[in-house]
RNA sequence: GGCGAGGUAGCAAAGUGGUAAUGCACUGGUCUGCAAAACCGGUAUGCGCGGGUUCAAUUCCCGCCCUCGCCUCCA
């Protein structure tokens, strides 16, 4: 089967997701700082790099996903002690909030998912390397800088070469930051910070005094250890291009003698209404604000891989009924097709929806093959399938939405729910009615029902009372 | 100011140098006592604005306008 194409950040041009090692697709995820609940924003990338694996994956090729949880930063710690807690209980709770979303959000959890706190060692480690090297200086104040300087390459990912003579407004603010001082550069980034009062218990021991590890690091000393000095991808949203994974790049180039990344995808960010996300705003929804609302986590991924991942999406709550709907009539497509071939879907190729298969590997174009397997059901008739065509057709369904990471809702129609006793017996009035041709009666009863909340399907035999 | 992404029907969103997928919403028909459901149709002479190239541009080029992101620790 042929290979992804993605686009790649550095080059800028659609290159073939092929693994250097010829066998398995190693890639790194940024992952979240788990100081409080996700938000959809944050998992519209998650879901995109989700896709990307399980496209890569059905593609033929395994993969080792990788992706770490930052359990200390400035944040982290800040909340900790706002909530009384240590820094481990506080994280290791909002860690795990973040597993439940993931999984309701139909994430594959990855295959290994370090945390930052437990590789201290590893970074400080690689530290020492780029000391040693020449690429990094301890502060007097036991701070340890990374210097720009010493790494041509720096700013190729994010253009952003020659930065100094750019400086711009907040840089000038940066500058009169007491922290600052002690760089050699306004542009050198923090490696190890010295341990400061407001840390509280949170330091570790290092050659240079007590501290802990700058944000940028981790990610570097992680991924070398577990996906080596050279890796085929590196994938996180746009506003981390600059300056994390250009950091990234100048600490693991500096300390190793790979090339780090091959491959680097980015994944737009997620406005809502048609502005950005704030708090202050108030349109930052977590999946539970959502679900709230009402709306499933599988309704909410239909949304977020509805629009290319390179291109900002507007999310609506209008967008979330569109998504329902959507999934309901993929929902009865499958249930058709399932009348004619019940055995389990092998969801091994894509059958009658090789060019929405296709369209997916065209750089993950979700929108393209969506539309894609609308337009094949919109043509199939199910009547006048053999059972062979529909099972080809029933299997080609689920490759696809076992590519897009869509499970399918129960049907709303069908939904199990307990019909209440005085429901169905004001239905049966209203059925007797409508034998007897009473139609006043009739719809007297049926918007009585309505506004009690059921609706009343009828057919020659009889009728069926569902949820509105 | 620099770098980057984007402006396509009421909403969302694909796509292409030759006359605009798809989902929602809306709407016509079949069915029904009427509905609902289901099924069959319809809905952008138009793709931010102005030029240019071309037999032909929404698609290429130039200029402009607008939105969003990043410019030191936000996915």
């Amino acid at each position: 089967m042929p290979a992804l194409k993605l686009h790649d950040t550095l080059t800028r041009t659609d290159r073939e997701t092929t693994p250097l090692d010829g066998k398995t697709l190693r890639f790194y995820c940024c992952g979240p700082t788990v100081y409080g609940p996700a938000h959809i924003g944050n998992f519209r990338t998650f879901v995109a790099q989700d896709v990307m694996r399980r496209v890569v994956e059905a593609s033929g090729t395994p993969t080792l996903h990788v992706r770490n949880i930052t359990d200390v930063d400035d944040k982290t710690i800040r909340d900790s002690q706002k909530a009384g807690q240590s820094l481990t209980s506080f994280t290791q709770g909002w860690t795990q909030k973040f597993h439940t979303d993931c999984a309701a959000l139909n994430l594959l959890p990855p295959h290994i998912e370090p945390s930052a706190v437990a590789h201290i060692t590893q970074q400080v480690a690689m530290i020492e390397k780029l000391i040693a090297g020449g690429h990094a200086y301890a502060a007097p104040d036991g701070s340890v800088y990374f210097r720009v300087s010493s790494f041509k390459d720096y700013g190729r990912l994010s253009h952003l070469e020659d930065r100094e003579l750019r400086l711009g407004a907040s840089e000038a603010a940066s500058a009169t930051d007491s922290d600052e001082y002690t760089k050699d550069s306004l542009t050198d980034f923090a490696l190890w910070k010295a341990r400061k009062p407001e840390d509280g218990e949170n330091f570790w021991p290092s050659p240079w005094g007590e501290g802990r590890p700058g944000w940028h690091l981790e990610c570097s000393a992680m991924i070398l250890e577990y996906l080596g000095e050279d890796f085929d991808l590196h994938s996180g949203g746009v506003d981390l291009i600059f300056p994390h994974h250009e950091n990234e790049i100048a600490q693991s180039c500096c300390s190793t003698h790979g090339h780090f990344a091959h491959h680097w995808m980015h994944v737009a960010h997620l406005m809502v209404d048609g502005g950005k996300m704030s708090k202050s705003i108030g349109n930052l929804y977590t999946l539970e604000d959502l679900a709230q609302r009402g709306y499933s986590a599988v309704e909410v991924r239909y949304v977020l891989i509805s629009g290319h991942y390179r291109a900002p999406l507007n999310f609506t709550m209008h967008s979330l009924d569109s998504a329902r709907q959507a999934l309901q009539k993929l929902a009865k497509a499958d249930k058709a097709l399932a009348a004619l071939s019940p055995a389990l879907p092998e969801a091994k190729s894509a059958g009658p929806f090789e060019k929405a298969w296709e369209t997916l590997l065209n750089d993950l174009n979700v929108p393209g093959a969506i539309g894609a397997v609308f337009a094949v059901l919109n043509k199939l008739k199910p009547a006048a399938l053999s059972a062979e065509e529909a099972t080809a057709a029933r299997n080609g369904l689920h490759f696809m939405l076992q590519a897009l990471g869509l499970t399918l809702p129960a049907i709303a129609d069908e939904a199990a729910t307990d019909v209440p006793a005085e429901i169905q017996a004001l239905a049966q009035q209203r059925w007797d009615a409508k034998q007897a041709k009473d139609w006043a009666a009739a719809d007297t009863l049926r918007k009585e029902l309505e506004a009690a909340g059921w609706l009343i399907k009828d057919s020659k035999e009889g009728f069926t009372v569902v949820a509105k």
